[in-house]
RNA sequence: GCUGAUGUAGCUCAGUCGGUAGAGCACUUCCUUGGUAAGGAAGAGGUCAUCGGUUCAAGUCCGAUCAUCAGCUCCA
């Protein structure tokens, strides 16, 4: 323990329990850890002083409460990481001496640094880092903070460590700030705000997983780096751990699960990013728009359609052409006779149809809200290392819809929109939904059409809705669309990316561009507002999401084949087809397995394909009239009357696998 | 689009130093007629992504193109 003979001051130090403790003052975060108790003192990764994470090292000067902070939290972690990136650059500097180092952060699941090197890092280079990493960590390092005027530590990146990307941060970044920190661990220094690890010790596992271009500051325009990935632990068994989990998300992948479950393909021949649905998928397709399609015609939509091209003037008054210019398929030209061209764009958005049916004859106050409704087929020409199975196609299906209303009726409809975005997620059994409130960059004006009043009224529009549906929600400055703010509904697939399935937009922008009238109660035109809404977003991408979330057991309402009739042998073949008909005239898509095996591997087959139930029948059920059921992943269910099986799942079917309906406001 | 990796039978993958193509599963036929996660045998199946180059000789080496994967930038 520190201590100060000449003046024993002490500190009272609160512990989470609300146990005070006298300390010496000058005590730091270790030994505060250590009087708690050693095996702390080993996980320990920070300390909390008065809710802010400081290093171990720094002293207590107050009276306060402390928490000390190990890898098991989410800040301890990013703090671990974050060392470990550190410690990354500090190996990479000594194993290629000349690298520059950008950005280096902790992320979700690990870390990263950017690396500016004349050397192309490759696989063999990474297991070279780990374990350089890992002799670095062997050493003991003790890592300290060290603070200094920011002009100085610019002369100290620019003459010391020659590093002109630090440089540039403090010139430029950090031009606000008058002291900088910096971090030392032996021959490899930092500039980092904190905090740290207390010593290089504490990693003792690592696994560095990937290397991938970035931009220096993510600027096109600037230089390109390296950036390696990894992620590290205070244990090997947490890494080995993480690495299994990683393993398993990778079963669920959707491509995967979409090419062993015959749901849908992707072919060169057709077009990269254009899936083909099979006929498994198209199943499970055709349920949900049946589901939705349903629901809508409860709360009043109307349904439309509307073809797959239009004309480009359509998309320049609309005023999407510019801002989508990047991503769409080029224009298909038609000459006529006389040689005058007209051009046409596939469709990249339903939304200017849909207002065009709006404007096909006059509204009266009283019709309103008009609500719109159509499975929209659009194409974007997304970039090529964008496109991703099913969750990032380039001709995708909007479950799209446009409410025209009046200013009186517009945060009821975007409540009704979120209400009928938050069934459809409860009914598929997403619970965990971020919901993002997308807002425009005020700092990029050119992103955006519409006055800065209209934008104003729209967030607040937005907002309000959100609050009054109890939505809780984080903000996405820069997220919002060019006509207007949005309410987007996120959700993670297997890996844990992020993607944006649901959304709700509020727009003023396109009544004006497309001149949008009613006649009010005043006899007088009025512009009417429009909401966009999508509750799935879009089905291609909503499936794709759908089978990693389930690993392709689907609920029995969406399972493609739901049952498999298997008969042990040939002389229940014929009763095994009565029951097959009495099932099909029932609605329950069966299959019949006559194949010439044995029932252990009919029912290996049928686990495989995550078939949710399988109708077992030999000459005891033929001889009782039963079946006997056994249920995908849980196994036998017993005997059966054909009826008592056919309702049981009929009814499965009805209540779509859900014991309490999801609530909803309509 | 950028950086890197990958592309061999329907699927999953081997293929050494450059010497002319291999397994398992699936498929077809036959045997087997069985009780809750793989019965047996035989057969068929390939322009080694495409195009070009080096070489006596290319699945293998080189280049380009296409596609896929990871990340970046961008979006439902």
């Amino acid at each position: 323990m520190s201590q100060n003979l000449d003046q024993q001051v002490i500190f009272t130090v609160t512990l989470p329990d609300g146990t005070a403790k006298p300390f010496p003052a000058g005590s730091t975060g270790m030994d505060i850890a250590l009087e708690i108790g050693r095996r702390l003192a080993r996980e320990a990764v920070a300390i909390k002083i008065d809710g802010r994470a400081v290093n171990l090292s720094a002293p207590v000067t107050a009276d306060c409460s402390i928490e000390i902070i190990t890898f098991d939290s989410p800040e301890g972690k990013e703090i671990f990481w974050h060392s470990a990136s550190h410690i990354m650059a500090h190996a990479i500097e000594e194993l290629f001496p000349g690298s520059k180092f950008g950005a280096g952060p902790a992320i979700e699941q690990g870390f990263y640094y950017d690396v500016s090197s004349e050397h192309r890092f490759t696989e063999e280079d990474l297991k070279a880092i780990e374990e350089r990493m890992l002799q670095i960590a062997g050493r003991d390092i003790r890592i300290v903070r060290e603070e200094m005027p920011r002009v100085q530590a610019i002369e100290y990146f620019r003459t010391v460590r020659e590093d002109p990307y630090k440089v540039e941060i403090l010139t430029d970044t950090l031009k606000e700030t008058e002291t900088v920190s910096l971090y030392h661990e032996d021959g490899f220094t930092d500039l980092c705000s904190g905090p740290h690890l207390f010593s290089t010790a504490a990693l003792k596992a690592v696994s560095l997983f990937n290397i991938s271009a970035s931009y220096w500051r993510g600027d096109q325009s600037r230089e390109s780096m390296q950036r390696i990935y990894g992620i590290a632990f205070p244990s090997e068994k947490l890494l080995k751990a993480h690495l299994t989990a990683l393993e398993e998300a990778k079963k669920r992948d959707h491509r995967k699960l979409g090419q062993e479950l015959e749901l849908f393909m992707l072919s060169p021949e057709i077009g990269s990013g254009l899936p083909v649905w099979l006929p498994k998928g198209a199943v499970i397709r055709q349920e949900l728009e049946s589901f939705l399609k349903e629901e809508q015609r409860r709360r009043g939509y109307h349904p439309v359609y509307t073809p797959h091209i239009g004309n480009i003037n359509l998309y320049k008054r609309s005023g999407h052409y510019p801002y989508y210019s990047d991503s769409q398929f080029p224009p298909l030209t038609y000459h006529d006779e006389e040689g005058k061209a007209e051009q046409y764009l596939l469709k990249p958005m339903n939304c200017p149809h849909h207002h065009l049916i709006y404007s096909s004859k006059m509204r009266s106050y009283r019709d309103l809200p008009v609500r719109l409704a159509e499975f929209g087929t659009v194409y974007r020409h997304e970039q090529s290392g964008e496109l991703n199975g099913l969750v990032r196609a380039r001709g995708f299906t909007q479950d799209d819809s446009h409410i025209y209303c009046r200013p009186d009726q517009l945060v009821d409809e975007i409540c009704n929109a979120i209400d009928l975005t938050r069934y459809v997620f409860a009914t598929l059994g997403f619970t965990e939904v971020e919901t993002r409130l997308s807002l425009h960059d005020p700092l990029n004006p050119a992103k955006y059409g519409g006055t800065a009043d209209v934008w104003e009224q729209a967030e607040k529009d937005v907002k309000e809705a959100a609050d009054r549906m109890k939505i809780k929600y984080f903000i996405g400055i820069g997220e919002a669309s060019f006509y207007g703010p949005k309410i987007d509904f996120i959700v993670r697939d297997a890996l844990g990316r992020k993607w944006q399935l649901g959304t709700v937009q509020v727009d003023y922008v396109m009544p004006e561009r497309f001149d949008l009238t009613y006649i009010g109660s005043d006899g007088q035109k009025h512009r009417p507002i429009v909401i966009h809404r999508a509750p799935f977003g879009s089905m291609e991408r909503f499936i794709g999401v759908l089978i990693e979330h389930t690993a392709g057991n689907f609920p029995l309402w969406l399972a493609p084949v739901q049952a498999i009739i298997l008969p042990i042998a040939e002389d229940v073949h014929n009763y095994a087809a009565e029951i097959r008909d009495a099932m099909h005239a029932a609605g329950i898509r069966v299959e019949l397995d006559l194949r010439n095996e044995k029932i252990g591997r009919k029912i290996r087959e049928a686990e495989l394909a995550k078939i949710p139930f399988m109708v077992i029948v030999g000459q005891k059920e033929k001889e009782g009239g039963t079946v006997s059921l056994r249920r995908h992943r849980i196994g036998d269910e017993g005997a059966f009357s054909i009826q008592e099986m056919t309702e049981k799942l009929l009814n499965e079917i009805a209540t779509k696998g859900l014991t309490t309906k999801p609530t909803t406001n309509a």
